[in-house]
RNA sequence: GUGGCUGUGGUGAAGUGGUUAACACGGCGGAUUGUGGCUCCGUUACUCGUGGGUUCGAUCCCCACCAGUCACC
């Protein structure tokens, strides 16, 4: 039995939405879940303490970032990610791929790994299955992912087949060096938007003995039907017995439909990032709190919220500071956003729970705008 | 009071006797999906202190006035 583990709890009638428990070694937790994004060993402007105060659960944490700085072996000797940081509840490490190929100036891959440049300093840097394994055991987190390679889009269907197959590859070598008692290994599939390449790297990770499996490769700017299409070939190729987590993907809209589809588990900054450009999630859409409208708007971000912000402060207040560039505005829209969405995960679980969640989606969908 | 200098959008400022008056910031919109509090995109002066004059034509040349500023008194 891996340390992290899946248990199925029930499966939604009429889709294919499943309720769930993640066992890990710092909790169990409920699925459909979604993991804030703390990259740096934070969730940018947010304590841990705020953060069980909006009920998170599991967490992320990047490889890639805490490689380059402040470096693995800092970490391992800070006693781990959980201890570092003061985070007490399930975390999970990305591998590092996927930064490779959206940060990095120049890389080069190879069968071996991928050489990079440093975002940071231009340095030039190498990652592989091994090493990122290794970094990622080093940082400790309850789940680490196996490094992969997430493919552009378009890319053509010989680029697509190559580099899929080379993820499989590397998904293998992961599992064999992994030796981390309290932590467990989840397997990527990639196969880009070809269905039968996403079957075939869904079928060929299943047959490895992971922890549970990520989705890569989509929300990479392909059109939401396009990637509902992908998603619901891929899900229906794993076992039903691990979690399945859908990664970067975490606007609403994407997730009812995701979670339609068996999904459990999302991570996304897009709660997070668009928090400190000024625009707040809502039930109908997104609230451009800087916008000149709600100048003299004295009403919370959405009035039938509980959040910290929206019990306290006003539109405008908000707003004001966005246009001083005051922190306290990214915070206060962080703890929103976040709360919105995993406040969002939770009325997902529970509609799953009393049999309605096909009414909760479609009632959801019909007022959310964009 | 006398002499000098200056007067261009919200701000700082380019500019030329002749089609739609640079650029930066700000403002106003938008983008943002395995995180750079970054960034990117669009938009923002029927008009160049006011009134006259010269000229085919003036933001640009001339005069007066007004305003600001510096020096002297």
């Amino acid at each position: 039995m891996h340390s992290v583990h899946y248990e199925l709890i029930k499966v939604c009638p009429t889709t294919g939405a499943r309720l769930g428990r993640l066992h890990t070694p710092h909790g169990v937790f409920e699925t459909p879940m979604f993991m804030p994004v703390g990259t740096q060993a934070t969730v940018k402007t947010i304590s841990p303490e705020e953060l069980y105060d909006m009920e998170s659960q599991i967490i992320l944490a990047n490889t890639y970032h805490l490689f380059l700085r402040p470096g693995h072996e800092l970490v391992r000797t800070a006693g781990g990610l959980h201890k570092f940081m003061n985070y007490k509840r399930g975390m999970l490490t990305d591998s590092g791929g996927f930064q490779v190929f959206s940060l990095s100036a120049m890389r080069k891959i190879e069968e071996a790994g991928v050489t990079f440049r440093s975002h940071i300093d231009g340095s030039k840097r190498f990652l592989s299955p091994e090493i990122a394994t290794e970094v990622q055991e080093a940082l400790g987190a309850d789940i680490a992912m196996a490094f992969d390679e997430c493919i552009p889009y378009p890319a053509d269907y010989e680029y697509a087949k190559t580099s899929t197959e080379r993820t499989s590859r590397w998904a293998r070598r992961c599992l064999e060096v992994h030796t981390g008692n309290n932590q467990s290994l989840f397997g990527i599939v990639q196969g880009g938007m070809y269905p039968d390449l996403r079957r075939l790297s869904a079928e060929k990770l299943s047959q490895m003995d992971f922890a549970g499996y990520g989705i890569g490769g989509l929300s990479v700017g392909e059109p939401k039907p396009l990637m509902y299409e992908v998603l619901a070939e891929t899900t229906q190729h794993l076992p039903a017995s691990k979690a399945r987590y859908l990664m970067g993907v975490g606007t609403p809209d994407c997730m009812a439909e995701a979670v339609a589809l068996g999904v459990d588990m999302f991570d996304c900054v897009f709660p997070t990032r668009v928090a400190r450009n000024g625009t707040a999630m809502v039930p109908t859409g997104r609230l451009v709190v800087r916008n000149a409208v709600y100048t003299e708007d004295f009403r919370p971000i959405d009035e039938s919220c509980t959040c910290y912000t929206c019990r306290n402060y006003s539109r405008a207040y908000i707003r004001h500071l966005f246009h001083c560039k005051e922190t306290f505005a990214l915070r206060l829209l962080s703890i929103h956003n976040l709360h919105f969405l995993l406040d969002f995960a939770k009325q997902m679980r529970l509609s799953i729970a009393s049999d309605r969640f096909p009414a909760f989606k479609n009632d959801f969908m019909l007022n959310y705008r964009i």
